[in-house]
DNA sequence: GTCCGAATGTTCGATCGACTAACGTTTATT
DNA sequence: AATAAACGTTAGTCGATCGAACATTCGGAC
């Protein structure tokens, strides 16, 4: 989408739909922006920020916490690796493991991240007032609630 | 996205960013199932609307107007095409364009997309009282907006 | 009239996030 | 010991979006 332009109004450009959708483009873009501009890009924040959250763990562990799917946490953590941001050693106590861990070179990549996106958010909500911005993350988050119980996210249901 | 589970809350999930994101993957879904039980997908109801609303026209003309980058044009119209819902014929005048209208059967599907696409913004918004609905789709529009000027959408600067 | 730049339709490929399928290895259960 | 399960890995699919290249055709400048 980098067109339109022509005298068309477009009978879908108000649909809530529609104006998600391409909010999250613009957002996504933004933050993708922030995140290669680092040499990154979003699985690696993601990866680093759950490592530091949870501490060494097998990809598959991590996986899990991070929402990321196992066969892209290889090649996430590959990525990683070659940077020296994570280390992959395997696991003395199970051959089936690797154990990752972060590098103090990774932590100092995750503040960097974290710094871009911060900035990348309110590039995103700079027309909104702080009402309106807390306005959005709470109705958003209602929504997102809303669908994800009756959807996604299992979040193990009987336990 | 299907994971997530183990106690993890994860530090991103309340950034603006991701919350848009998420929502919006939701409301693609949605979106799109609804769509595909007609056996039609995002392309084909924005092709079919623009062609309602612009009347025939050629391909590249189509594509400005609906926002459909050209090269996915190719394949929308001859999807459309094979099931009847459009026509691709030969402009006399310019023998490089082709002017694709629509016929009555595409004007039937249109209707139906349209009816599936009222439904899944209810149930988008289920969660949402009236007035949060009106809020959430004015805050999208004034960031959608802002965004769009600095970035995407020209619309022709100087005309 | 001819020549060059632009528009048109088309094919191919790349991206990014998400997900499936299959497979070999290793551990746990029975 | 046999079977089931978990783990890591490779190799794909898919959908939405976009870029690059190309041949054909048109239009305007000269």
């Amino acid at each position: 989408m980098e067109n339109s332009s022509e005298e068309t109004p477009a009978r879908w450009e108000g649909l809530p739909s529609w104006l998600l959708g391409q909010t999250a483009n613009h957002a996504q873009r933004l933050v993708g922006d922030g995140f290669s501009s680092v040499g990154a890009r979003g699985y690696h924040y993601r990866l680093l920020a759950t490592l530091e959250e949870s501490g060494p763990a097998s990809q598959a562990a991590l996986g899990r916490r991070s929402g990321i799917h196992l066969s892209d946490m290889v090649a996430t953590i590959n990525e990683l690796a070659d940077r020296g941001l994570v280390e992959r050693a395997p696991d003395p106590s199970d051959r089936r493991r690797n154990i990752i861990s972060l590098t103090s070179a990774g932590k100092r990549q995750l503040r960097r991240l974290e710094k871009r996106l911060a900035e990348c958010q309110d590039e995103l909500l700079a027309p909104l007032s702080p009402e309106e911005r807390q306005r959005l993350t709470e109705v958003l988050s209602k929504l997102l609630d809303h669908h994800n119980r009756r959807t996604g996210t299992p979040e193990e249901p009987g336990r």
